[in-house]
DNA sequence: ATTGAATGCGAATACATATTCGCATTATGT
DNA sequence: ACATAATGCGAATATGTATTCGCATTCAAT
């Protein structure tokens, strides 16, 4: 931020300009997000903008720092580890995605799918940390004894397969699967892999 | 293509363009990827592009297509219904899918990252087809008695989390997870998955 | 009320890029 | 060799977009 809002109406323009950067970007997508819209929409001048924002990647910058507080909020406010068994815990958290992904207009789903070109270092930190956590604490309270390896690996495998599952069903409108099937599928994948002992091969053949 | 090249040069000329096209995504990325560019690349003039393609997406349909086949063509050398458990079969598919994205110098990788801003059915079908065909060969042949509900909806979830798990930890270079600890992961994820009767609910607690 | 700082403005600037078009060159059939 | 069609060229055109800058307006403190 170049410059830091002093007085009230600046600082009600910078925020102005942050929620028209989210609504840009969910009206007319990543691609067709200018300056000029974004201002537009916001009410507010171009130059206005650059008094406060270096450049466009900096406003950018600044939804998703202000996204990722957010999902920080909801993540915390989802009490996912009162669930008793995986299953229950894994099917809250895929509902909690698919809420996300499909509020606010699909602002998010245009996010997830444009991450390599936007700084999302953070958000993606901050949900990968979560459920790093959550799993640690699951499995320290219900099965203190067996060592569970990789959790890192499994973490970063869950989260993705999940993220990108939903973002990519969502996105194309495929009327042959409904969203809650698929819910329950990918529940059951990530609970059946989650709760498998480390060495184990598991094919029942 | 808004032209038949009809001449032996032209018909090379035609081709240097695609080739332009694919390496120019590959080294500046699509984002850069300009026309200009392309011709430079191809060593041929930016009018001559327009005379055989519509626009510039035209150009990169035709690439498209053309990687299409490619993958088709590879999939079906992998003799994959050769294995006998389902373990060595889905791992030689995820090391082909690895070997792919690591190929021609990351191509194959930034389209993938893109998907969403391009034309990608021809290629995901050539996939989702070819890997429901061999999921139902498979148990046609080792599980002819029990019935897998939810085929497709499995193979979809499957299908996008190797793919964009694979895609997310080579582009951000995690040198936290290796890629054969992450080849090895995914094996037993999915393995587990698609082994699993459609009722279970499977976790050992 | 006055004044200096903060804020706001938007036309002007400086690229970058897709696409066209009139002309030059090369191939093909006779 | 000639005529005609196919091919190739690249400067010019049209459009879009990020960013700047000099000036106008509003605020806050005295």
């Amino acid at each position: 931020m170049r410059k830091r809002p002093q007085q009230q109406r600046s600082r009600e323009l910078v925020k102005a300009l942050i929620d028209a950067t989210a609504k840009v970007i969910q009206q007319q997508g990543l691609d067709n997000t200018t300056t000029a819209r974004i201002a537009e929409v916001a009410g507010v001048s171009v130059g206005s903008l650059y008094q406060y924002f270096g450049d466009k990647d900096g406003l950018i910058e600044a939804l998703m720092e202000s996204l990722a507080d957010d999902i920080g909020a909801g993540l915390k406010r989802l009490p996912l580890l009162d669930n008793v068994d995986m299953n229950a815990m894994i099917s809250s958290a895929i509902q909690f995605g698919f809420a996300v992904l499909n509020s606010r207009d699909g602002l998010y789903l245009e996010l997830v799918r444009n991450w390599h070109r936007l700084p999302t270092d953070r958000v993606v930190n901050t949900l990968q940390q979560h459920f790093m956590d959550l799993a640690r604490l699951y499995f320290l309270r219900h099965y203190q004894d067996y060592p569970i390896r990789n959790l890192e690996v499994r973490v970063f495998i869950v989260t993705n397969s999940v993220l990108f599952t939903m973002v990519r069903h969502i996105s194309q409108h495929n009327g042959l699967i409904r969203e809650d099937d698929l819910a329950n599928e990918l529940t059951r994948m990530v609970a059946g892999y989650m709760t498998t002992p480390p060495d184990s091969q598991d094919a029942p053949a």
